[in-house]
DNA sequence: AACTAGTACAACCGCATCGGT
DNA sequence: GACCGATGCGGTTGTACTAGT
């Protein structure tokens, strides 16, 4: 069996997890609990008597990733991925404290389904934005009248226009729903941060041509849908 | 059919924080 | 209060899978 002569030709494994192992890691925090990882990982014995080869850590992340009770497998749902959004855009890249708010996801998924699904989303519909915004470029003088973007205050976090009397949102994020704040949380967001630093200065607010449409989250099937 | 590029996801790594002594 | 091991978290990497050529 590969599993065996693997298992008995190393001492603490890596990589991915074979099915026998998922049992025995199953059985012992059944025994022990799911807190004390490198205990359990000791205690647990040699392979050949039932033991897990793997070090404590590595036996939590499968556990809480894989095979703790009332994880949802499979793919994550409108809502769900609106509900990341939002907190994303209110916390930012706080994957564990995201992930509590919805039951069943784990920080490790939902920072992969941001990474692999939404941060594209969000660039393809910010590209399209900018592709508008360049079609409408003899427009801009004109709507420039109305959005003044502060360069200033956009750094320092409060990403408003100096001039907001048209009751309009402003800027490219802010049509997104994201705030710089959460933008410019990591390495990846800096990119939106650069990209939506190059584009507020010619970029028209979505809102502002969209302005009978003020629900944040209304525009999932407009926007994201964009093939 | 073979190769390549892109995508998705599981797992690892390093650092920060917590808790016990 | 200092130290140290355990745990938690976020970023990154490795790899399997799929689609395109």
């Amino acid at each position: 069996m590969v599993y065996k002569a693997v298992m008995q030709g190393e001492k603490l494994r890596k990589g991915p997890w074979y099915e026998e192992e998922d049992k025995q890691l199953i059985t012992f925090v059944t025994i022990l609990g799911d807190r004390k990882w490198d205990y359990l990982a000791r205690v647990s014995g040699p392979y050949d008597s039932g033991g897990i080869k793997r070090c404590g850590k590595s036996c939590r992340l499968r556990w809480l990733n894989y095979l703790r009770p009332n994880i949802k497998h499979g793919d994550i749902s409108i809502e769900e991925e609106q509900i990341i959004l939002q907190l994303h855009e209110q916390w930012g890249n706080k994957w564990a404290r995201i992930a509590r708010s919805l039951p069943g996801r784990t920080d490790n998924e939902i920072k992969n389904y941001w990474r692999t699904h939404l941060r594209r989303k969000i660039m393809q519909a910010r590209e399209q934005e900018n592709l508008q915004c360049a079609r409408e470029d003899g427009k801009q003088d004109f709507l420039f009248q109305k959005v003044d973007f502060d360069v200033q205050t956009y750094e320092a976090g409060e990403h408003k226009p100096v001039d907001d009397t048209s009751g309009t949102s402003n800027t490219c994020s802010d049509a997104l729903g994201f705030s710089s704040s959460a933008v410019t949380n990591s390495p990846y967001d800096v990119r939106f941060f650069d990209w939506d630093y190059n584009c507020t200065e010619s970029c028209i607010s979505y809102t502002a041509r969209n302005s009978d449409d003020n629900d944040v989250w209304g525009w999932s099937d407009s926007i994201w849908d964009m093939n």
